[in-house]
DNA sequence: CATAAACCTTAACGCAGCGTCAATGTAAAG
DNA sequence: CTTTACATTGACGCTGCGTTAAGGTTTATG
């Protein structure tokens, strides 16, 4: 595909100001320019802005984006597996910064006490920038290639057709379950189309399955709390709506 | 306590010319000037300050966060509890982030296919900033506010003394996981002190434990990807370990 | 007791990463 | 053939500080 200024700053979620920038600043060059002036992007373009997204998510300059891009040992996957490592890290800062403000709301109720360093906690990018130096060489050499990549061992180990088929189960099971909880009926059709959709997506995993270890799944689901916030973020009490669906489904319930 | 400009700068993790700056534009003015000019802070402003940050990490501007921090109905408690929701929010978009990425790389080896518009999904700030407007107002208007705390429902029952065991204890069972994990054995003595802890920290929700359900956690643990990844994050494998030593520890397997 | 180190102050300029006009040209649709 | 929706190159403006300058204060140490 080709693309215009436009056209691109749409499907990139940023501004055709910001393209000219890049462009002016040689970050992103396009592709071609046509006989009437226009930038027109390819598909290497797009590549190439999705690592400046990336990069620029993780608090890089453009200037050391630009030297990242442009230096010659600059490799497209490896890049983005060193995306994958660092965001991972930022997850765990947020992950700190909402422990943080669950235990300020506490304090604040007079639940527990907190010291004034506590309070700041989670909010260092420091920690981040101070890892440039480190990021993509020292991990990868204290862990290896391949344990990076380790927690995807079940992913890889799918072709193109089951790795699309999982992603859209799993995106299925969320919106169904969702819509079936505004019904508030555990047992009506929805709440049973996504506790079947939820089975389908367990198979994907699973050697073998048993309808007691389905409904052993969907307990777990309410007695862990962090697997509880994980289904009840969006919807409180869906972890809970959840777990009576597939009883019901596995008929282990009436 | 009170503190200097140098020493807030220090537990916040910012620099002093920020505490000058906000204090030029009167949005974090020191409790008292003393003697020689100097500015010195108090609990109140540690307090105002973390709202800062909090609401500086979402991306407002510092002009927005000072109208709402002057205005008359500013509570702390409920900026805190949207703070909260606004994070979790924010957590998801990271997540779509990191789906991203695999994908890419997926996309990259040859694996799967992927349309251009999806490699820039999780960038959009966009849909945080829309969501502005509901944000505190309709959520809670929909499901009102108990059902916006039933996540930390367990949490909120609890004594401070509870609350302070329950968080100790999740972090002791991390710590000893992967110190257990280095050794190999999962019959071993840390290994084994894991479980132990596993089993306390289950026992803070659970209204009657038994070996059977506490087994079947662990087995749970790795058939779901998500929990899998969730332990494996630091060391691939550590589910499945942590499953190993629970099944040892109810004596459900030698 | 002096003096160096480590703080504090205000004032001013500088910079990145765009947003936002302005003035103008081009493509596609009715 | 005109309107509408694009495109172009400037150029100025803004936010949120970093940084330096030129100086006062406090504390530790020889």
């Amino acid at each position: 595909m080709e693309y215009t200024v436009h056209k691109l700053s749409q499907i990139a979620g940023i501004s055709t100001r910001t393209l000219r920038y890049y462009d002016e600043l040689g970050i992103l060059k396009p592709a071609r320019i046509n006989s009437s002036g226009y930038r027109i992007y390819g598909q290497a373009e797009v590549n190439r802005l999705q690592h400046i997204l990336f990069y620029r998510e993780l608090g890089l300059s453009l200037d050391k984006i630009k030297e990242i891009l442009t230096a010659s040992s600059f490799d497209g996957i490896s890049a983005l597996q060193e995306h994958h490592v660092k965001l991972l890290e930022k997850r765990g800062q947020l992950d700190i910064l909402i422990k943080n403000v669950e235990k300020t709301i506490a304090q604040a109720e007079g639940r527990i006490t907190m010291s004034d360093k506590e309070k700041f906690e989670g909010f260092k990018q420091k920690m981040i920038d101070e890892n440039e130096a480190k990021y993509g060489k020292e991990i990868r050499e204290k862990y290896g290639e391949e344990a990076v990549n380790q927690s995807n061992a079940k992913v890889k180990g799918m072709t193109p057709e089951q790795y699309d088929e999982v992603t859209r189960l799993s995106e299925q099971v969320m919106e169904t379950l969702y819509a079936a909880f505004q019904t508030g009926d555990p047992s009506g059709e929805l709440a049973q189309k996504a506790a079947e959709l939820h089975r389908q997506w367990l198979c994907y995993f699973w050697d073998s399955y048993s309808k007691e270890a389905h409904a052993g799944l969907g307990q777990m689901y309410v007695d862990d709390p962090r697997f509880t916030a994980y289904y009840d973020e969006k919807q409180p009490g869906a972890a809970a709506f959840l777990r009576d669906a597939i009883l019901i489904y596995t008929g282990m319930q009436k």
